[in-house]
DNA sequence: ATTATCTATAGATCTATAGATAATGC
DNA sequence: ATTATCTATAGATCTATAGATAATGC
């Protein structure tokens, strides 16, 4: 059952995209390398054509999922000029966000996940953040670069640390607070005023 | 081999707290019990004398780590009344916690990967995240109750959000620019006043 | 006699590889 | 002929249990 080139190369995203969702879901050790490929339709035996390694998966998987939130942000500060902050930052604190672990954030579904990885995967996770932090930095108007580009730090980090604890709580009250406490601290704007 | 009554209760917070160390440092899925009671000085074995199953020492790990954590907050708080929130906070925020996984924040270390396991050890989890805030929140002077509830919200997420992305990076340089935006954010207070 | 711990192992799961199969593309 | 995929399995690891052992405490 052999499959032409650019069928195979559409099989090899379609693994990435597979495994970045299952990744963000479940946790690089929640899934394995065998249902991943059966998500994707395939057997377990074809994975190593395409991938030197689950580390090498991951690592790719990484690198798509932070290149998606890349676009997803440019395009919402490009819709919105003149909010490009407010645009970027409430659209990330929704509960619809939080509740949609595959579609969403690396970097909340995964931050203390990828400091125990291997340095490739750790590197492309730092690639992405710093992109995301650059588009970020970009929709604060006025002000210095530098100052600029530390509020959009401490606001990455606020939006972040939001999304994971209101995941993590089990109270869906508690958890609903939470996101509300991180909309009016980091969802306006008024911390990088 | 067998020890005495007392020994036993020992081994028991001996287990916990290895255990603790072990899962911050390493996820959940990173250490066996095997390896958690050879660090502990006893044998695989023995563990199901003590715990019902892995996901129950996880469970009494988090609980203790978070309580750890509840101490520690409420003693900054009582040896610097005036500046209860900036002692907490800055404390938080340090090189030497960010590089000590072990020791530190439970929620740092581990918090997207709780989202993902057993209804005993998010509860377990809510609890200490409740009690951390009530902490922060009463180390706010002044404003309405409910205001520096609000305030302790967010101000948690930003500390942990902060920790988890300092730890992700690979690059030191950045991963120190992240620590100190978050501390120029975070540390003071000024986002609480 | 009770029980905390130990030795040994069952059973499940996971990564990675080896060799076979069958369709593509020179 | 090349190569993308499949079947089958090796080898490692991990949770949990069964039965044996030996020191405590009534």
């Amino acid at each position: 059952m052999r499959v032409s080139r650019e069928q195979a190369a559409k099989n090899r995203e379609r693994i990435i995209d597979v495994a970045s969702r299952e990744f963000r879901e479940k946790g690089f050790d929640g899934i394995g390398v065998a249902d991943v490929m059966k998500s994707a339709g395939l057997t377990h035996g074809g994975f190593y054509g395409h991938f030197a390694s689950k580390d090498d998966l991951i690592a790719e998987a990484c690198a798509a999922s932070m290149d998606r939130s890349a676009e997803k942000w440019s395009k919402l500060a490009e819709t919105s000029p003149d909010e490009a902050f407010a645009a970027i930052t409430s659209s990330y604190l929704l509960k619809a966000h939080r509740d949609n672990k595959a579609s969403g954030c690396t970097m909340a579904a995964l931050a203390p996940d990828i400091a125990r990885q291997s340095g490739p995967v750790r590197k492309r996770f730092s690639e992405g953040t710093r992109t995301l932090l650059d588009i970020l930095a970009k929709a604060i108007p006025g002000q210095s670069e530098e100052s600029r580009r530390e509020k959009a730090l401490a606001t990455m980090a606020g939006l972040v640390g939001t999304l994971v604890l209101s995941r993590a709580v089990d109270d869906p009250e508690f958890a609903d607070e939470i996101l509300k406490a991180g909309q009016a601290a980091f969802g306006s704007g008024e911390t990088a005023e």
